[in-house]
Order: structure tokens, then C-alpha cells, then sequence
DNA sequence: ACCATATAGTCAAGCAGCTTGACCATCACG
DNA sequence: CGTGATGGTCAAGCTGCTTGACTATATGGT
């Protein structure tokens, strides 16, 4: 395979998560919660289920975790997550999502599914399916600087 | 297909994106081009291969004309670009590549395409080139926020 | 030919989100 | 039980973006 093809395929693969990632971020916007950005809805895929610490967030996030805990500020602050004591470990907390936090997440996964609807409607289930498949299978493992 | 699903497919692409994105940058810097950052490689296709305008570059990139002419300063004092007079515009300024500006691009094609050879160990080269005709079909048109 | 408006670009100031450095409280282990 | 490691925060600074103001040139109606 020729480098243009190489780059003809990276081109797409950025444009589309680009694409995705801003539809997300409107989409839950237009839903009514306010003030959230993509990186949030980073923190909330490790938050669910069972919280996190502030240097979990950190390395999912591929941040310090001073700017994690900033980030998890805004989160209080906005009423999508609250810190609990850690029960056990009197140094941590473990941060939490609150109900309008679970809210959110919802309403990031309706559009999420909405767009995907739309990719099913282009290529077909089936195409879908395997197009998922595949990227599950050549995404890196470990975490990720998520880049936005 | 379940919300969950759909979760599934967003995490998958946006990881392989990220990575993607993370892997040709620390390429890139590796083969000696340093204080690049992902934002000029999205410049660098614009500019390519007829160079491109100020305003042309922020439509492209969805920022302000003043964040991407201050993207240009950066890009003509690390001497990857220049500007020269537009030739049918005495306002505008055609911005062009240096041939140090088409290393890096050749640089980041060849790292693109390491990655995707990878891809194509794990998926096969049949199943690789589906895949990015289905990214193709799906990537939205006009300008994408890069988001990175 | 001229003027009104739109467009290309820059300068300047401000801000958001991250970084580095320093620090305290608590844990884990010799 | 003390010593180094770890979780978290505070404070300061930097980078890349924004908004606002301005100049120079182009465009189009009259």
C-alpha cells in the first residue's frame, strides 16, 4: 500500500472521530447540560460505574493530575460529580458521578447511536458491524491521550 | 443496534484516532522535526500543493483568521513555511510550503504509513482497504474542527 | 469615476486549560 | 516507628486560542 493511500485513510479515520467528536459534544449540549467539553466525557467513561481517584482520571486522561483535579473542580462545580472520602485510603477521594453526571452520559450515548444510525443508513448494518469490529482490534491498548 | 454498541464503536474510533494522531506526531519529531505539533500537519494539507491563504487556513483548521495567522508566525520562524505576495490579491498573502515543509509531510506519510502496515498485519490488506472506503463514505464534508 | 461596503490581514489584550514546582497528609514497608 | 512513596492541592506561569480594533485593498452599485 502506497504512502498517499496510508494518508488517505488516516485523513478519514481524523476526520470522521473529529466529526463524531463534535457532534457528541453539540448534540449533548443542545440537550440542556451546558458547560461540557470532550474531555469530560472522557473523564465520565472512567468515572462509570464505580468512580475514580484523581490520579486514575489523570492517566486515562493523559494529564497531571493537577489538571485533573482542576478538571474534576469544573465537574463538582457544574454538579456532574462529587468527591466522596475514599474508603480505603484516607490520602484519596474517589470522585463520583451524581445523577445529572449519569444524565449526561445518557444523552452522549443517544447521539452517539444517532450518528451511528446515519453511518448504518450509508453503509448497511452489517458494514457497521465489522467497521466496529476493526477498529476494536487495531485501537491502542492502555491509555490514550485522548488529543481534544 | 444498542446505545451500547454504538458507545463501543465511538470509544474504538476515537482511540484509534488519538493514537494515530499521537503516533505521526512523535514520529515526525523523531526524524528531526522538532516543535511541530498535530494542528501544522492539518495546515500542511491545505497548503498543499498550491499553498493557501490566511483565511483559507482558518476555515480549514475552525479557528479564528488571528489563531491561524499566528500559526503561520510559527510555522515561517521554525522554517517550515513562507508567505509570499498573492498574485491576483494585494491584500492577501499566499502562504507556501518550504522545502523543509514537504520533509516534514513526506516524514509524517511515512509514519502514517508504518502505522496502517501494522493494521494491515492484524486485519489483512483486503480488509484494511474496506475499511478506509468506509471511512471515506462516512467522513463528514467541509471543514472538520480538528480538535487536536 | 466615486463612494460604500466587504474582505484579507495584523496588532493587542484577555482567557482557558494545561504545565511545573512546592507542599502537606497519609500509606506501606524495612 | 521512621523513611521513602503516593494522593491531592495550592500557586504561578505558559501556550494557543479568543474577541475587539484597526489598516489596506478589493468589489460593486450608481
Amino acid at each position: 500500500m502506497q504512502n498517499s493511500e496510508a494518508m488517505a485513510l488516516s485523513a478519514a479515520l481524523l476526520a470522521v472521530a473529529g466529526g463524531l467528536t463534535q457532534r457528541i459534544n453539540e448534540g449533548v449540549i443542545a440537550r440542556g447540560f451546558d458547560g461540557v467539553r470532550p474531555a469530560h466525557g472522557f473523564a465520565f467513561t472512567r468515572l462509570a460505574p464505580d468512580g475514580a481517584t484523581v490520579t486514575d482520571l489523570a492517566v486515562h486522561l493523559g494529564m497531571t493530575k493537577q489538571a485533573a483535579s482542576q478538571l474534576v473542580d469544573e465537574l463538582v462545580r457544574k454538579g456532574y460529580a462529587e468527591r466522596r472520602p475514599h474508603p480505603r485510603d484516607a490520602r484519596a477521594r474517589l470522585v463520583v458521578m451524581t445523577e445529572r453526571g449519569w444524565a449526561c452520559t445518557r444523552a452522549a450515548e443517544e447521539v452517539a447511536a444517532e450518528a451511528v444510525r446515519e453511518w448504518t443508513d450509508l453503509l448497511g448494518e452489517r458494514e457497521v458491524r465489522t467497521l466496529a469490529e476493526q477498529l476494536l482490534r487495531i485501537a491502542p491498548r492502555g491509555p490514550v491521550r485522548p488529543a481534544w
